[in-house]
DNA sequence: ACAGCTTCAATTGTCTGACAAATGATTTTT
DNA sequence: AAAAATCATTTGTCAGACAATTGAAGCTGT
């Protein structure tokens, strides 16, 4: 069996060791994708703790995704591959806390990910696929209809922008990106989106989804630059109009 | 006080829809940073249900760093704030093992790094200062002694590459790309650097170094493209090898 | 032999009640 | 006034119990 009839630190409390034991024997291939633990109670005896302590472990490992339980005869908890989607969910909490908490600007944030979209322009440029195409002219058509609300707008923008990271074919990069993008979000609801300036803004998704169609990474980039200054200029007037 | 005497959803755990009701307290705002929430009696009392089952929701929220727990007569659960340092640690975990878990390969996640480190260069060659130069010098010079294990050498290679994305000056893009940069690490640890290649490493190295020291964002991503490349071609070299 | 039903055993989910350990506040003592 | 002892509160841990779930095994009727 894995875990040894070990004795733990002091100090430290159990169920963090407990959870610090499995987790390394995960990350270092000990125990490996979708086998299975020992039950709670073989873990209770084998770290000489109880069963509470052994479950509020479990319950650590499963806040990071990186085991599922399930009850019954055969059940357990068992080694979860971590998916790229369900790892999508985490980015997105995390990076929107981060930025929340840490009061970083609108500035900054917005930098970060056109800097890492413009990235991947090129690649998407290349590689981008018919549907990638589709989902991007789909988004901006709902965004240029009227009567769109500032939250479904934004949502709008969000599912445009993953498309054309998602273009690039990486999935790598498309999950890096995720939180970049997402969580930028809220943020970006902070804005009223005027008539006038989704125009503008609709207008520079087209650029952009043509240059991406016709391959020119150079043009795709140059549009992405754009966007992010209009839309820092944008949140710039809603902040000095805040002021008044 | 922030939870009402709320009956909860049938079906999926209590742990979970009770980490779930705090932490959603928690992005909306209505549990600020450094608010001490209430006792664990006190949950069990407002959410219906016994202690340990509190305790499960409360560790889940610890393993997401969303809180932090002291014990004694002032002491009981805070709201944490999430800050760029701790993000880190769960982002290359995650990263880690997606890359593992999901069989990405080499030049994927190659791809992935290099994409988005080519990003910051230019707002490194525009804003690093002396003492990101400095560490970027100094782990060139570790590089080139011999001796070094091929762990220590990733392991300057990854302190390097840090150096060069903080030297962006922007906190969102350097906790981004920690997963990127960190992830790949283990990955290269398969690769045994010969004397030849490490010179080789070195000097793209300087020469990403000398364009980053002179502002010149050309040169810099030019270089950064030669050393993915280079990268690339060596873990070839390690397969091919493998295979005989 | 096979399909459907029942029973069973293992396992997680939840509860109760208790005690230990830590720790700031309070009181007492010097 | 300072130091020491005590206290109250809160988290950490334990033991034991029962409920709920669920696949497996066994049984039954055809």
């Amino acid at each position: 069996m894995i875990f040894m009839k070990t004795e733990l630190e002091t100090k430290r409390e159990l169920s963090v060791q407990i959870a610090d034991a499995i987790r390394n024997a995960i990350i270092n291939g000990t125990l490996i994708v979708d086998e299975r633990l020992p039950s709670e109670a073989e873990l209770s005896d084998k770290f000489n703790v109880s069963r509470p302590t052994v479950r509020e472990a479990l319950k650590r490992l499963a806040a990071q995704n990186l085991i599922r339980t399930m009850r019954g005869a055969t059940g357990g908890a068992f080694v979860n591959r971590l998916r790229f989607e369900d790892a999508y969910g985490q980015q997105i909490t995390t990076s929107t806390l981060l930025l929340s908490m840490n009061e970083v600007d609108f500035e900054t944030a917005c930098e970060a990910r056109f800097t890492l979209e413009r990235a991947c322009a090129p690649l998407s440029a290349k590689r981008r696929t018919g549907e990638h195409l589709a989902t991007m002219r789909a988004e901006i058509h709902r965004q240029s209809q009227s009567g769109l609300s500032d939250e479904a707008f934004c949502a709008s923008d969000v599912a445009f922008h993953r498309a054309l990271v998602d273009g690039a074919g990486n999935p790598v990069l498309s999950y890096q990106l995720a939180g970049a993008v997402e969580a930028i979000e809220p943020l970006m609801n902070m804005i009223t989106f005027s008539a006038r300036s989704r125009e503008q803004i609709v207008a520079l998704h087209t650029e952009i989804a043509d240059a991406i169609e016709a391959g020119a990474a150079d043009q795709a980039e140059a549009a992405l630059k754009a966007l992010e200054k209009y839309t820092v200029a944008l949140a710039h007037d809603v902040a000095a109009r805040r002021r008044d």
